[in-house]
Parts: structure tokens; sequence; C-alpha cells
RNA sequence: UGGCAGAUAGCUCAAUGGUGGAGCAUUCGGCUGUUAACCGAAGGGUUGCGGGUUCGAGUCCCGCUCUGCCAGCCA
């Protein structure tokens, strides 16, 4: 009977059938161990010249790394190791000889490794990694839907710049000029909460930024939730709510994976409500306190000014000062407005702040989520779109939201590979998606 | 786009300005419980590209290309 390697613990004692790949062979005289990975696991197999007819012995001696296989064995528990299972086999059938492998057991660079990323994704770490992905996706999916939430997909191809800040990737788009590839489904989603109550979008962004960080991509993927009748406190709350369920659900699901790349899985289990809540300017006075200086670039280099001045956006070493003293996702809220985009709503207790909310990951993974309360009201929505030097016909339609029927509503946006970087404890984000797109790589 | 570091065997790295090495991978041989197995042997090089200094350059200098890290932008 075929299984998966993952189901063998099921089948002591039996005669099972596993297809695979070969993914490494140890030698010892008339013994050979050789690793058989399926994509569900890894099991070494055991087989002896004495036990074996004189074709099985041959065929094991011809396979390389990588050749793919279907053996026959017996599953037994491993004589040493407990809870080990093994597989003597046999009988075995080459599906394929493979040629000689370029990524071998020992260490590589990332250049080599990026070059070949179709083939790096078959070992271990990288399995595991896809497979949290896999599970961090799904998590997200069950709770939208547990929670009455919508999948409202956005479009790609937009005429438009939702953020106007970042590049955009351009296309010709036959009679009508250029289109742009989407950098975010926002505002999509704001319609879709019109009309559906609660929606969420979930697809690639795109952002034509030369941004070579461990943290940042050309392509991404992004969650965004789009709520209406919820305000900043609301929006919050779900953000809170649902950041502790998916963190839970994939250290509860993913333990062997997680295991796998050596993740400190006790630092996610104290992602537990509620989250810490600082307003932008008490973190402004967090980082004067603390002493941390804003950099600024001029033409000689580098100047220092301090004590923090207050309207500044945050860069690295300021989100990392703010989240070193908590051990859990941290909420910060009230921004400047000049800081920030032209759709969040302004704070009606201060004019000079937005009802927007960046949530900064623990461990100094950084910004995972940035959101808002949308502006609701269209002559002030029409202020910020001139104010931004937007091209108004574009947003003609984003304007019809606020004309017919507008409500209060918020939403906020999770970077998937951000979020896969931060449970998974990855030091770059490029292991974070199956082929990682950066302004020097787009191949394979 | 700016700052810093780097490019040597298929891979990961070493080599005071003086005959370019090691481990792994590959090929061959040995071993009945191996765990990135081990032991023995063999093959494997236009030192990223172009110029310069020098009796002599992988090594020093200049330019270029590419890669990595950091910063900005953000998710």
């Amino acid at each position: 009977m075929w299984i998966y390697i993952n189901k063998i613990q099921n089948y002591e004692n039996q005669e099972v059938t596993i297809k695979g790949w070969l993914y490494n062979m140890r030698t010892s005289g008339k013994l050979l161990f050789p690793e058989i990975r399926d994509g569900y696991g890894i099991i070494q197999g055991i087989v002896s010249k004495n036990d074996v007819s004189e074709r099985v012995w041959e065929d094991f001696l011809k396979l390389t790394q990588e050749s793919s296989l279907i053996v026959k064995g017996v599953v037994k528990k491993h004589p040493k190791k407990p809870d080990v299972y093994e597989l003597h086999i046999n009988d075995i059938t080459i599906v394929s000889i493979a040629e000689p492998y370029p990524i071998t057991l020992k260490e590589h660079g990332v250049e080599f490794l990026s070059d070949r990323r179709h083939l790096w994704l078959r070992t271990p770490r990288q399995v595991a990694i896809m497979r949290i992905r896999h599970e961090i996706i799904q998590a997200i999916r069950d709770y939208m839907y547990q929670n009455d939430f919508i999948l409202f997909d956005a479009p790609i191809f937009t005429p438009n710049a939702c953020e106007g800040t970042s590049t955009l990737f351009s296309t010709d788009y036959f009679d009508l000029g250029k289109a742009y590839l989407s950098q975010s489904g926002q505002l999509y989603a704001e319609a879709g909460a019109m009309a559906l109550g609660k929606v969420y979008t979930l697809g690639p962004t795109f952002r034509a930024e030369y941004s070579m960080t461990r943290r940042h991509m050309t392509e991404f993927w992004m969650m965004e939730p789009e709520m209406a009748y919820f305000d900043l406190d609301d929006n919050m709350n779900l953000i809170e709510d649902f950041l502790e369920y998916v963190v839970q659900r994939v250290i509860k699901t993913k333990e062997k994976e997680l295991e796998i790349l050596k993740r400190d899985t006790s630092k996610l289990e104290k992602v537990r409500k509620p989250f810490p809540r600082i307003t932008y300017t008490e973190a402004v006075e967090i980082l004067r306190k603390k002493d941390i200086p804003l950099y600024r670039k001029t033409p000689n280099g580098e100047e220092q000014i301090r004590p923090f001045p207050w309207g500044e956006d945050f860069g690295a070493p300021h989100e990392e000062a703010l989240v070193e003293d908590f051990d859990k996702p941290v909420f910060i809220h009230r921004w400047p407005s000049a800081a920030k985009a032209f759709y969040m709503k302004r704070d009606p207790e201060n004019p000079n702040l937005v009802l927007g909310v960046d949530v900064l990951a623990p461990e100094g993974f950084g910004e995972i989520i940035g959101g808002s309360q949308r502006e609701d009201d269209i002559n002030l929505l029409i202020e910020r779109i001139k104010e931004h030097n937007l091209p108004m016909e574009e947003f003609q339609w984003y304007i019809d939201l606020r004309r017919y029927g507008s409500v209060p509503h918020s939403g906020f946006g999770l970077g998937i590979e951000r979020m896969v970087s931060w449970i998974c404890n990855l030091e770059h984000i490029r292991e974070a998606i199956p082929f990682p797109r950066r302004p020097n790589r787009i191949r394979p």
C-alpha cells in the first residue's frame, strides 16, 4: 500500500510502498542506509545485501542524490531511537536516475542557492517554511470565514496609485494607455465593505522600490480586511484577536516544522491578548527618554537630531527601541497626518493626527501590519487628494463611496511574508515565498 | 540611490608580493547499524573583467561588473 511518510507510525510491522526521492545514502559494507523523502517527511531505509535480490542491491548502487524511486519494505522501530521508524526495504523501482545534484548536504552561499531556488525548495528547511506559510494562510482564511468576512478579490491591473508615494510597475494596456500593477487592494476592499459589510482581499501586490533589505520584496502577498462601521478601536481589537489566533494555531499545528527551524516557540506562546497600545506621541517620548536620535542624511554624511522631533516617521533603530521592552506585538496609533497616506481619517480630537495604526512584531521583525480608520467625509477626502497631488479623475469612483451612504470604516494590511519571517524566525524574507522577486532577481 | 564588505576548484573557504591548498561533492576501493557516517586513492584551477606598479601580483593601485549587509521607502 502506498503511504506518505508522515503517516508511517500507523504501519508498524506492515509492508508499505513509498514513492519519493533519494535525499542521502550512507553505506556500511553490505548495508545501505538510503534516506528517502516524499514531501511529507524523510525516512531512513535499510537495505541488507543478504536479504535482497542481486537486482535490488545493484539498483541501489546506481542511485544518485535526488534520484526518484519507489520502494517497498516493512516499517520497524529504530533499534536505538524511540519514536523513530525506519523501512526495511525489500524492493525498489527506479523512476529516474538524477544527474549529479548541485545542492549537497553541506553549506552553500545565498547566491548559489537563490540561482537554484527551484531545487533549494526540496531541502527540509525550505519544506518546513513552505508548510508553515501554507498553515498561516489557511489560518487566516479560517479566521476570516469564522468571523463572517467575505473574500473579495481586488484587481491586479489598476489605473491609479493608491498611496501615491510608492513607485509602481507599469505596463501597456491596449488603447487605454498605462496600467499599473496593484500596490494594495484597499481602495477596492472599501467598495466591498460598503456592499458586503466585512471583506478581505488576499493576493500579490507590487512595489517598484529599489529596496535591498531583509524585509522587502518587489512582489509580496498581502491580506487586507476592510470593515464597515468599524472605528480605530474596533480595528485594533480585531487585529489583536486575529494575530493571537493565527500565531497560536500555527505553533499548535506546525510543531514539527518549527522544530526543524529551531524556532523558540516559547516566545510565540506569549502572543496573547491584550497587546500594548501606545500613541505615536507616547512613542516619541519613549525615544527621547532612551535618547534615540533622528538620523538624517546630509551632503557630508549623516547628522543626528535630538531630542527626536515630533512629526518624523520612525526608522529601523526607532522601531527596535520601541519594541524591545515588550514580548508581544505593539500597536502604535494616532500618527502625524503628514507622515501618512491620504485616505486616513483625521483624529477628531487633534487635526494634526490621523487614526492610523502600525503593528510592530516582537523580536525585531518590524512592521507587519499597517491600518487605519478611513476618511469618510467627502469634502475632507477631496481636500486630501488635492493636497497629495493625486489625479482626481481616477478617484471619482472612490469618492462615490462617500457620496452614497458614507459610513465610518476601517481596515488594515498584513504582509504575509513578514508574518512568515516572524513566525519562522527567518533571517531574510527571501525564504518566506517560493520564488522571491527582488530588484536584482527575477529568476528562477 | 548612498555607506561598508566581498568575488580563488562543482560547493564552503585558506594562501607575508616569491612553485595556488584543505574539507565536502565526483570517480574507484574498503567496512553488517550508519546519522551532514568513516577510512584509503584519483581526477579537478585563464584566482570576476580590463588596465597599471614590480625582476615577480590571487595578494598592491585605478576603473568596471556582479554579490552580500546596512540605510531610506514600506507590508
